[in-house]
DNA sequence: ACCTTTGTTTCGAAATTAGAAACGTTCTGG
DNA sequence: CCAGAACGTTTCTAATTTCGAAACAAAGGT
């Protein structure tokens, strides 16, 4: 199967087919962030994609370079490396908030702890 | 099993611990991020916000509801309907360049197609 | 030709998600 | 207090997704 989630058409979670939801069910399914945050400083050969994300498993790696390639968030270089698109790159980009936004988190949580009223 | 992701700790796919790793992890589950996007504009009971999510189900819901509780992102309030904790607000925030992306995104897939050169 | 590294596919096992059903509680109206 | 309806929540089984390892082809180096 080859159910890659595009603006217009009916996705996991939602009929209404608006681009935000479609976004949210691609990268919704495991991995597929981290793919495009590790390809963030550039291209990057399977293998090694692997390997920066800790060991993925080969079969879910590919299957989400497919649906991102589909998505046109990613494609394959002229040296077989893996990169991001220009509208891909600025999946990063949009992403960097959410960057920040952990470090505040991960503050919060010690400060307070999550039980700690 | 109740894992759910915080800094600090080794999470799916990453054993830095590194924040961003742990959200990674944690908004990669399916329906998280729906769940905070849907509950950023006030607090919805729980029947509701299954409602708004298309229908997801009800396992489901809780399970990461009881995640996003114990991430300090939710929380119950004394109506008993769910809500945004003040950092759990900021990350509705942190992804609304996101919703600006899926646009163009749109935009970019309608003009030149993920095929077309 | 041989060994090594990389890219990719396949397959059974394990984990996650889906979906429906069920149960207790609360609220509304007698 | 008693029914009925809506809500919150839990539980169970089936389907889907992900894991993890193994295998094979292609490319480079010696």
């Amino acid at each position: 199967m080859s159910t890659t989630p595009t603006p217009g058409h009916e996705v996991r979670g939602s009929t209404t087919g608006r681009p935000l939801m479609a976004a949210l069910d691609l990268f919704g399914r495991r991995w597929a962030l981290r793919i495009l945050w590790e390809l963030r400083h550039g291209p990057l050969g399977a293998r090694a994609l692997r390997t920066v994300c800790d060991g993925m498993s080969s079969s879910v790696l590919y299957q989400r370079l497919d649906e991102l390639t589909t998505a046109d968030l990613v494609t394959k270089n002229d040296d077989g490396d893996y990169e991001l698109t220009p509208i891909g790159a600025e999946v990063s980009t949009a992403l960097e908030p959410l960057g920040n936004w952990a470090d505040r988190w991960a503050q919060s949580l010690e400060a307070g702890g999550p039980q700690a009223g």
